[in-house]
DNA sequence: ACCATCGCCGTG
DNA sequence: CACGGCGATGGT
């Protein structure tokens, strides 16, 4: 992928610059329409959005957007169709499923209080949380994305309802609930999505490949950790790519991967493509740390 | 699960609250261990540890932490065999696998700028983020354990190497990279754990229960989504327990749920034992909501 | 009933 | 301050 990346901050623009014309957002790169709410390319993902009020359903809370798609209505800007899983629509979820970042832009708007006052202003990435559909008032469908700030940790002040809970102890048990039991994070990065695309979005194990509507879902797995203690590097020779139920199991050491990529500790071998050379320095690293020893204890049940 | 949780915070004790001894905090019930730095029930999981210096391989980077298991040492503290995955160290595992939160007290220790002066300090929540296993200098082997802080968005900013990456845009495109490629958070609440001893860890769709050394994988899902706009409750009648891979498809709305339990999206049924209710409202929502319908456009390849 | 434990308080 | 013995508690 020599292709510069669409996706992330634009170089030269801070998180809070204003800007009078989408027209202006156009020529720096921060927002590729020039009419549009969400730019992007529907197989490919999403790389900002413009929220302005335009949707009465949208909500805002700040780190928290509740935006709506586009589609299904006419020049009035009356709903007069379903709208369609595709163009701004698709790219959005493929921007969920791949963990992309999503530069979010505001317009002026009276009704939101977290808009500014005149013009457009760049208020830095979000991620696309999830998304659904509803039948709205018209009779008609409207697809809606859930979108969290990313950053700054304010995530995790998004919840349910009332006030976040204070974070001093005092009352309950349990941590402050968040919106999901198991929230995957994902940060992709440029590699990890070529990757996908290289593997067609295959488990290099079993072969499995989660077809949504948007498009196939796959995680992108590094084989010698990132980050204190292990330091393992963000290339190529790193990374593999794996379903759900295998990467869970990769990383808790179920099973490893043996030189010839034959797998050790389930049956199997990994597929590996001519291109893709993985390291085995991290192959063995893996092996050294992470599979279960033969002393393991195993549960009783 | 009428029994009383040990974990997460303990009332009446707030983060930063001092302590002179090991019998203050165990009276109080934050360290229910006389002696011993890591107190929790081999397959239910640890509720916390002490940190005071005792092990010189422990590495403290205020909101992360690398923590060496427990065992293989005679009287002097010397190693003399390879540790276990048992007692205090399965904990650990256990509570890796369930999401468990883990409060941390820090003793007394002058290497460690992070540690009080004297006594004991309880400093909050923290999740077992990984573990593995190193072949120590006497050369026998050790259980090490990577504790990320819970709360405030510490763990965002836990990277690998320098410094954090400033916040602001300006030169690349992707956000600071965190230490995954993907980041599996997990809060967990008593109730989402219930469940998954209720199935036995096997996913309801599938019957797959990804078995680890240190004890079974398995999620709960919710049916109807907690947080804005959809609200779903955190209770019985709301949750699933579903494999890494469902719990993805089920999510994307690959597949749903029907009345009488019939999956729709994909073949089986959903296998659903006497004791648990789930709220067909909560499935008819997941259907009207989530759903792929029928006029998504695939992508082509 | 046994055993293991990142403590604790004496001495030197 | 290092070392050794004492010691209770809860998991196994």
């Amino acid at each position: 992928m020599s292709v510069k990346d669409r996706f992330g901050h634009i170089p030269a623009v801070m998180v809070g610059d204003k800007f009078d014309s989408y027209v202006e957002m156009h020529a720096i790169g921060l927002h590729n329409r020039v009419q549009g709410g969400i730019s992007g390319v529907a197989r490919q993902g999403a790389e900002s959005i413009v929220i302005s009020g335009g949707y009465e359903d949208d909500q805002d809370f700040g780190n928290e957007i509740i935006y709506t798609g586009q589609g299904g209505r006419n020049e009035a800007g009356k709903h007069i169709s379903d709208q369609q899983l595709k163009r701004g629509n698709q790219a959005l979820v493929v921007s969920e499923i791949e963990g992309l970042p999503l530069r979010v832009i505001r317009g002026a708007d009276r009704n939101n209080k977290f808009a500014p006052e005149t013009g457009y202003r760049y208020d830095g990435l979000f991620r696309v949380e999830s998304h659904w559909w509803e039948t709205g008032k018209s009779g008609f469908k409207v697809w809606r994305f859930r979108l969290l700030e990313l950053d700054g940790g304010a995530v995790e002040n998004v919840n349910s309802g009332g006030p976040t809970e204070p974070t001093p102890a005092g009352n309950n048990t349990m941590p402050a609930r968040v919106s999901s039991t198991v929230q995957r994070i994902v940060r992709d990065t440029t590699l990890a999505r070529y990757l996908k695309y290289y593997y067609d979005h295959k488990c290099q194990v079993c072969g499995t490949r989660l077809e949504s509507a948007g498009g196939p879902y796959i995680e992108a797995a590094h084989v010698r950790a990132l980050g204190r203690p292990h330091d393992g590097p963000d290339d190529w020779g790193n990374i593999i790519c794996l379903c759900p139920n295998h990467h869970v199991m990769f990383d808790l050491g179920i099973f490893s991967i043996a030189d010839d990529f034959s797998l050790i500790g389930i049956d199997g071998k990994l597929n590996v493509k001519n291109g893709h050379i993985i390291g085995l320095e991290h192959l063995a690293y893996h092996r050294e740390h992470f599979l279960n020893p033969l002393n393991k204890t195993l549960p009783e049940s």
